[in-house]
DNA sequence: CAAGGATTGTTATATAATTAACACAGTTGC
DNA sequence: GCAACTGTGTTAATTATATAACAATCCTTG
C-alpha cells in the first residue's frame, strides 16, 4: 500500500496536530503554506514537517509550498477520517456521558450506536438519542450488530471480565479511559489508553520540579 | 538537586505507569520485585526499568530486587504527590464537572478551591461542595487567592482571553482540555495538553491501517 | 520566456532513546 | 561461612528520531 510501510508512532501521533492546524488555516482562508511558516506557527521545525509528510507522499510543490486545503484533505484521508465505525460506550456514568457529548464523534468517523451500564438507575435514561441499556444485553447486542470500536469508561475492577467478553466477539479496537492497561492483556488489539491520572501525575512532577 | 538534572520527558511520562503498577502490587501484598518480573508484568524491559529508576537514585538491592512499598514511596516523592496545589476549574460544563468528579484530585495533590463558568444557568449550581462562580469573579478571586493550577475545559474561542488574564496573575500551570495548544502562546508555562480529539484520530488511523 | 528566488523531497549528520552486556554487590542455602 | 546464584547499577552498542544540508524543481517577475 503506497509508501506507508511501518510509519513510526512518533509520526502518526503528530498527524492529528497537523490536521488541527491546517483546519484553522483553512478557516482563516489561507490558501498556501510553506513548511517553514507552518513550523513557526506550530513550534516545530520545517525539516520535521517535510519529513513527516513525505512518509505518505509528496504533497507539496517546489517553490510554492503546500496547498492548505489539499494537504488537509490528504491528511484526513491518511488518518482514515472518511471511514465510519460502529461504536458503543460501556460505562455511561457522568464521565462516559460527558465524553460522548463533548467530542465530535460523528465528524471523526465514529457512529455511536449503543450505550451500556450496570447501574439499574441509569438503565433506561438517555444520552442524546440513545437509551442506556443494561450490561446484560451486551452479549445479545454484540452478536446481532457489527461493533467495531468500544469506549470503556468503567472501573478497573470490571475491565477484565468485559474485555474478555468483547474480545470473544472479535472486537479489538478500544478507546480506554479505565485505569487499566488493556495492552497488557492482549497484544493483537488496537488500543488508545487515555490515562488521565497519569497526565495529572506528570503535571505534578513538572510543577514540583520546575 | 541530587541526580535529576534534565530527566528526559520519555522517562518522566513512564513514572506514573510505574507508580500505578507498584500500587497494584502493593495491594496484592507483594513485598519485593525484580526488574525482570516487573518488566514482564508491564510489558517493558528490565533494562529500561533499571535505567529509568537510576535517573533518580539506586532504590534496589543486588541479589534481592526492589522493595515494592519502598519503591512506591520513592516514586510518589519524585512525582511530587506529597505536595498540595490550589486548583481551579474554568468551564464547568458537563465535561469539566465529570473530569473533576471522575478523578482523585485530592489523592494526587490537587485541592479544587473554585469553579467558574460564563453560562448564567450554571452559575450558582454546585459541583460537589463548590458553588460555580461567574467568570466575572475570576479576577477578584485570583488576586485574593493563591491559585497554582488551572483546569481549562472551555471552547477554544475563549482560551486566549482567559489565558492572557491568568498569565497576568502569574498562573503558569495548566491542565488543558480545550482544543488549543497553550504552549504555542507562552513558553514559560507548564502545560499538560489533553487532546482527546487527537487521540480519537490516532485511533482512527490505527484502525484504518491495521 | 529566461533568470533569480523559493521551497520542496531526500540524503546525510547529529542527537536521543532503548536495549544489551557485564562486573560486582548482596542473598540464599547448605 | 563459603559457594552458587540472583539481580542491581552502569557502561557500551544499537536503534530510532530529529535536525541540517543541498540538489532538483517549480514559481514568479520583469
Amino acid at each position: 500500500m503506497s509508501k506507508n510501510d511501518s510509519i513510526s508512532m512518533s509520526v502518526i501521533r503528530r498527524l492529528p496536530r497537523y490536521y488541527r492546524f491546517l483546519c484553522e488555516l483553512s478557516d482563516q482562508n489561507v490558501e498556501r503554506i510553506s513548511s517553514t511558516k507552518l513550523a513557526k506557527i506550530m513550534r516545530s521545525t520545517a525539516s520535521q514537517i517535510r519529513q513527516d509528510l513525505n512518509c505518505f507522499g509528496g504533497f507539496g510543490q517546489q517553490g510554492y509550498g503546500y496547498s492548505v486545503d489539499g494537504l488537509k484533505k490528504e491528511i484526513k484521508k491518511i488518518l482514515g477520517l472518511n471511514n465510519r465505525y460502529n461504536t458503543i460506550l460501556i460505562g455511561a456514568g457522568s464521565f462516559g456521558a460527558a465524553i460522548v457529548k463533548h467530542l465530535d464523534f460523528e465528524k471523526l468517523g465514529y457512529d455511536l450506536i449503543a450505550c451500556f451500564d450496570n447501574d439499574k438507575d441509569k438503565v433506561g435514561t438517555k444520552i442524546g438519542e440513545l437509551t442506556i441499556k443494561d450490561d446484560s444485553e451486551l452479549d445479545d447486542f454484540c452478536s446481532k450488530n457489527k461493533v467495531e470500536v468500544v469506549i470503556l469508561c468503567i472501573p478497573k475492577e470490571n475491565v477484565e471480565n468485559i474485555l474478555d467478553k468483547l474480545y470473544g466477539f472479535g472486537i479489538k479496537n478500544f478507546w480506554n479511559f479505565s485505569h487499566y492497561d488493556i495492552t497488557s492483556r492482549y497484544n493483537d488489539t488496537v488500543v488508545e489508553n487515555v490515562h488521565l491520572n497519569d497526565s495529572l501525575m506528570t503535571l505534578c512532577y513538572r510543577i514540583s520540579n520546575a
